[in-house]
DNA sequence: ATCCGCATGTAAGTGGTTACATGATTCG
DNA sequence: CGAATCATGTAACCACTTACATGCGGAT
């Protein structure tokens, strides 16, 4: 339901084929949401069926045939339903923190492997959101608010990076 | 798989059922994991067939009978390995984010309330954390990172209050 | 020649949710 | 008398991942 309803909002601003897809979800979308090819195609066939979208094969001219996924007014009006309702409630799952809570059964160099293998992991993302961070202008209203999520990001991810200064202090003693 | 070893870990504690482990998912591990029952005792039918938990059933004195699950040696070993492997890789869904990110298409009010619910539903959960550590003490090394853990929770609700009201802020002028 | 980017998809499996179904005991 | 808690499980479905499979065009 979530994906095909950002697949909806991502079409509303420019037809696209599902590689194209593919590129949002691993770049502009990728702070909030991922999927993987074979979810986008099935997704795609899934809103055509539905006529929430249609498709029209584009001749490659130097490449294989593009199969441009287009957003019909039915598909723009349950895009607007769907924003109007209620989010769905979302699950927290960490792998991460499961160790950390089990964590008495490791030895020392095993926690401090931990903990650091999070800090680089937390630290690289960082710096990839802060790269698409500068390079993003927030001209309108609707480019204010997709900054807004990637803000979001940089805020937790510096939150998880300051929870594990105090976590390693404490634990280093 | 996490699951699987979460329900491990959990056992290490003490033999349980699958009822008590339910529990175990709606409040002690429930900020980092949840499941339901269906999983819980799918799983634990799994861990008995691979020989890392072994079952007993205790005779009900008062109430139905109790499958109690218990640990193995072997179970044991497959924790530990767990704990000292490569976290796997979280994935960040976050539906709210994503009518974020889509919110242009959406008018004043809507995109107020979307926010408003947001509040609500994160100062409950702080609500909930903050209790659950009032009532809980960092006796030793075990307890402070369990400890940690919920602390990792409060901390990422409290930098989500302070993300709104950033947001909401630049909205709102 | 070989690899990378573009572009499409299928098959099989794992993980997770929802709904259905049963039954005893205890507390108000 | 009814609701909550304890306790178990099945069936069906939906969401997501991994591996397999193909083929063109352009750059090194």
């Amino acid at each position: 339901m979530v994906l095909s309803r950002i697949i909806l909002g991502l079409l509303a601003l420019a037809p696209m084929t599902g590689y194209d897809l593919k590129r949002h979800f691993d770049s502009t979308v990728g702070h909030f949401w991922t999927a993987d090819k074979a979810q986008i195609y099935r997704t795609l066939a899934q809103l055509v069926a539905e006529g929430l979208a249609e498709v029209e094969t584009v001749a490659g001219s130097r490449a294989p045939d593009r199969q441009e996924h287009r957003i019909t007014a039915a598909g723009r009006a349950a895009l607007a339903a769907w924003l109007a309702s209620e989010p769905e409630r979302q699950v927290d799952r960490d792998p991460f923190l499961a160790r950390v809570f089990f964590g008495a059964d490791l030895d020392d160099g095993g926690l401090r492997l931990l903990f650091a293998q999070r800090r680089a992991a937390t630290r690289a993302q960082l710096a990839r959101f802060e790269r698409m961070r500068a390079g993003a202008e927030a001209s309108d209203r609707g480019a204010r608010l997709r900054l807004a999520t990637l803000d979001n990001g940089i805020a937790h991810l510096r939150t998880e990076l300051a929870w594990l200064d105090a976590v390693e202090g404490e634990i280093g003693e």
